[in-house]
DNA sequence: CAATGAGGGTACGGTACCGGACATTCCGTC
DNA sequence: GACGGAATGTCCGGTACCGTACCCTCATTG
């Protein structure tokens, strides 16, 4: 097992149990549109994501899919095992390339059944996930295209820690369940508006308070649900993470019309 | 406690575990519109329903309601306690009214904790649970009201085994995260086609196999998960339950352009 | 049996998004 | 430096809803 994690949910463990549970670790990169798993096939891995970022689907009867869920270095992929099940109901899917630890889904459902600590940890982590799925509900629902467009880059960024992203319209069109013409429309209006930047499957994020205002009020809730997780460990975040989550906040124009 | 339980959790539990852990259950009635819980506010009590069925809503920054999960006698209401959560992020409501055993959260997190019997039957429920929700997800954003509706229509009728439920149309919107207006139009839509009746908040199935014809696959995929877990016992359904839910199917009209 | 409020019916303009199609631009590769 | 595929731009008719409003009907209660 390597040394030092980025993970958050094996850095908030107690170093005893991550070294006496967590041995099986090893490192495995995830590329692109790479599928952990698939509804229905029984589930060999848990992946602790290290860098990039893994989508949660669920596939429609038409073929169709749709983003419920996101996990990047605060979560891992494949926690349905820990509660029980052989098999998932969702894809998981590598939207952004990195890498990740993977462990045997039996030594790591073995781990979650003896250790305490280690349940406490995953559990919270597998609440924010359901809370997720259950805020991504109602949005769905109720919010426009340009503000779930808006929500997902920023939910992406935080979990990447970077403003550029490898995304291309299809990619996020298949993640909001939307047409690819229809992402087209509403990338081009952030651009105009100079919230965002892409060229050809890359995608940068120039002004993030202006997509915030853009995006609906589930980034809110996701971000906290996000910092809460990675907050679990004693220590905290890295500095790496805190400064990036408030960096460009400073010097980024204020809202002219605040009201106190 | 009651010494029978109608409960699909309680009963899979080995008699052992039950009386070890579970002596301070209670029975409360649940009242329609009652408020089990709401976003925020700190969780004192794990429900488990006997009769009847809650609903869990996510609420919006608009004050709109969209429901995310539906518990009846197949689950427990506040289970975000075991997963060590103090509070939720959804509120609990009660959508049919009828009865529950209550017990105080923190005993209820210590059997939890302590017993892996508990856990393995509390756990496969909160992951379908969780499953209903990521469908739900996807539900809101690609299926008409029309689908949508027929859809909660069955669930709810798997969750009261019975098919005359009280329901209005101003409640029915609330769930769906529409417009009354919506639900009206739906409605006697349904009931044009005879599928379903209603009079003044009274609400009955009329022809199942008809309203399952009108829904999408996700009424489908949610009867599966709650099947599987009511069956976690090795004691399976209860006969009522059973023939009830395959009531009707035999002498229902078959669809008369099945293809082969 | 009149009053009142909850529940339900209907209508109308507006809009966000869809399905589908076609054209253009970019980029790596041969 | 031509070419093919990937990525993006745009358009158009259609539709499933929305917001709002107003009216009617039924059940309950005094």
């Amino acid at each position: 097992m390597p040394s030092a994690t980025q993970n958050r949910l094996l850095a908030a463990l107690p170093p005893a149990e991550l070294e006496r549970y967590f041995s099986g670790l090893r490192p495995v990169s995830l590329t692109q549109r790479q599928v952990l798993y698939e509804p229905g096939a029984s589930l060999a891995y848990v992946y602790f994501v290290e860098e990039g970022v893994v989508s949660i689907l669920t596939k429609m009867a038409d073929a169709t899919t749709i983003e419920v869920g996101m996990i990047g270095i605060e979560g891992a992929v494949g926690t349905a095992v820990l509660l029980g099940g052989e098999t998932t109901s969702q894809q998981a899917l590598v939207q952004v390339a990195g890498s990740a630890l993977r462990m045997n889904a039996v030594e790591c459902k073995a781990a979650f059944d003896q250790s305490p600590a280690v349940r406490a940890v995953m559990m919270r982590f597998i609440e924010a996930l359901f809370d997720l799925s259950a805020q991504t509900a109602a949005c769905n629902r109720i919010h426009t295209i340009e503000q779930r467009c808006a929500r997902w880059l920023l939910m992406a960024r935080d979990r990447l820690q970077d403003d550029i992203m490898p995304m291309t319209h299809e990619f996020l069109a298949s993640m909001l369940g939307v047409r690819r013409a229809g992402v087209t429309e509403t990338a081009g209006e952030l651009q105009r508006s100079g919230l965002i930047r892409y060229h050809h499957g890359r995608l940068t994020i120039i002004d993030r308070e202006g997509l915030e205002a853009t995006a609906c009020e589930c980034y809110r809730i996701d971000h906290n649900l996000f910092m809460r997780v990675c907050d679990a460990g004693q220590l905290g975040l890295p500095e790496k993470i805190k400064s990036f989550v408030r960096m460009r906040t400073k010097n980024a124009p204020r809202p002219k019309h605040v009201e106190v």
